[in-house]
DNA sequence: AAATATTAGCGAAGAACTTCGCTGATCGGC
DNA sequence: GCCGATCAGCGAAGTTCTTCGCTAATATTT
């Protein structure tokens, strides 16, 4: 019988997307030694996983050069915000605020982000009242 | 070769653990129409998931009653906030701020929300400056 | 008490994800 | 041009997650 998560990138995946993330287009020696530095892998497992992230369309690359170069298909904050928006409506039921207030409460932003976050929340509340 | 992600609920648990959340303490007949409203599923695979469940001890039941109730073993927000860390950590390389900034800017939340969420900013931004 | 319905449980199967050995292609230095 | 090193790719195997058929135990109805 079939079965799916929310069809967000898996963990190797993410880690693969992060890497390139970091560095911009890269060569698969390059992704892999950043993955590297968190868990033993083997390069051809690294290989792996991007032709199949190929296959899912998360990565393209450049075959014209040699070794390939490698980029994300989406943008970052594209993909974050993808995840962000599955973890919201599978765990709070699509609730943003609810969400916000337990991030806020149990980790501390910087206090440049605090300050972003009210300007944020000032032009938020202020279209709200337009409405 | 072993493999394991962060250990956060499954798709499936997770849906089992709403069920919980918004009903409290339940049979498994009630847990299984919850999750029917959302997708067909026989109820001896619910009665299954519970049983894995169990083993990771992420519930717990009352067999001295029939039939057995069954009960989350971590409070609601315990799991919601275990979740976010992990996608915190993932997803947006431990960043709070980051991570509010986009759920802000992405969905809008109640006023109500917003209010709290202001609020909340006084608090924290008073503790910052205090230290 | 017998028949029926509900509840509980196990094991096996299918799907997705991850890993790596092995093979072949390409590059670089001599 | 030859040889060792790097790069690329495939297929098979192992793990986790999910599903459900089938069986047994308990409750309910008649």
């Amino acid at each position: 019988m079939p079965w799916q998560s929310s069809s967000q990138p898996t963990e190797t995946e993410l880690q693969i997307l992060r890497a390139l993330w970091d560095n911009g287009p890269s060569p698969v020696r390059v992704i892999h030694e950043a993955i590297s530095q968190n868990k033993e892998t083997n390069y051809s497992t690294t290989v792996k996983m991007l032709s199949v992230m190929l296959e899912k369309n998360l990565v393209k690359r450049d075959e014209s050069v040699r070794p390939h170069i490698w980029t994300t298909v989406k943008k970052q904050e594209t993909t974050q915000k993808g995840m962000l928006r599955d973890l919201m409506n599978r765990v709070y039921g699509g609730s943003a605020g609810r969400m916000v207030i337990q991030a806020l409460s149990s980790k501390k932003a910087s206090q440049a982000e605090l300050d972003e976050i009210r300007e944020l929340l000032d032009q938020l509340q202020d279209q709200e009242n337009r409405e």
